[in-house]
DNA sequence: CTGTGTGAAGGCTTTCACAGCC
DNA sequence: GGCTGTGAAAGCCTTCACACAG
């Protein structure tokens, strides 16, 4: 499987597909043409039938996708990428916010366990996972073997954080922290920068 | 001011670029090369500094950039994205996480006002702004001029109230729903889909 | 005739190589 | 010598045009 050669943008778009495959199969539509399929991912139709062709081909000409097994094979790409534990670093405001958050569940990514360095200072309200203190984190992510971490601790501890989690083993970091993380090339890093965000929307308003 | 020929991602790039500058400032670090800042912010000297000359010629050769006088050229630039009012629609799980979240208070984001369609049920304790009845919101972005808005409602809503919104006059949304919101050319809409960022790191662990 | 699959063309960004200035 | 500024080249991704299948 040459996952290598496939853009990175046409892995992402996969899971926007994904998504809109899902409903339209809860509410019975059983082919897809690539031009609904795209508006409705908010991709150009060459675009969607480009990046499917990059894991195989899918769909019948002249007639278009068949929902349920486009959705099968796109489960199949992304098999691994679902139902993988997933632990939590800093459960200060973002981070017990994420916490209480229920979409990462909804979507099968199941937060086991918690950690902050002052976790009786945590607001552990309303949370199922019980905030440990970030001492024990080696030692739990090497005794389950976490590949997978949600960091949200402030700026300054994000890079220590980062380099015990390295160490213990962790493979990918979704970072909320305003820091670029300095990582061995075998960890990959996903910035979210809501701030970033919100200032980037204002700069195109008129 | 040419704003359209710049490339969306060297905008995006120069938010990145000011945080690090604000923190080297703090730190009472006078200059800076290109390096450093670029290694900074997790990019290549030379994209850093092709980005800046979109917008001018800031440093000196042979030493670097003034962080201080940088940091105030792209003030200047970004000037208009700061300290906007913003409202936030949809207070259920990840709306009222965002609303206690203090992170866009701090970058100059102040969110005015709160609507969800069950105002009553949704968990206001620790939040400063009162939640509203969605059908105030028309009114309320009227009013008070509301360009920017924060969608968190359940993707069946949003293409609903996204409706709504771009009526009043919205001109940007940040949206968190996992729907794709069709909306006129004059407004822009940056997702952001927490889910997708983890299955996308998935996909690249070994 | 409809709608997918795909090599080729096009466009946008990034990177290079080096000129220019301190 | 050190480091920025920048036109040119390269690279990557998107879009096109059309072949091909149902």
């Amino acid at each position: 499987m040459p996952k290598l050669v496939i853009p990175r943008k046409a892995v992402y778009r996969l899971s926007l597909y994904y998504r809109v495959l899902e409903r339209l199969n809860q509410n019975r539509i059983e082919t897809v043409s690539s031009d609904a399929l795209a508006k409705a991912a908010g991709v150009k139709p060459t675009q969607l039938r480009k990046d499917l062709t990059y894991f195989g081909q899918f769909g019948t000409r002249g007639l278009g996708y068949k929902v349920e097994s486009l959705l099968a094979k796109l489960t199949g790409v992304l098999r691994t990428t679902r139902f993988q534990p997933v632990i939590l670093v800093g459960a200060g405001n973002l981070g017990s916010a994420l916490l209480r958050y229920d979409g990462f569940a909804k979507e099968g990514f199941e937060i086991i366990a918690a950690f902050d360095s002052r976790p009786e200072g945590a607001k552990t309200d309303n949370c199922k996972v019980p905030i440990q203190p970030v001492e024990q984190m080696k030692e739990f992510v090497r005794e389950h073997s976490i590949k997978l971490a949600i960091l949200a601790v402030p700026g300054v501890a994000a890079q220590e954080v980062t380099n015990q989690l390295v160490e213990a083993g962790i493979q990918a970091i979704l970072n909320f922290s305003p820091l670029i993380l300095q990582v061995p090339p075998h960890v990959v890093v996903n910035n979210v920068n809501l701030a970033i965000e919100l200032e980037n929307l204002t700069y195109f308003i008129t």
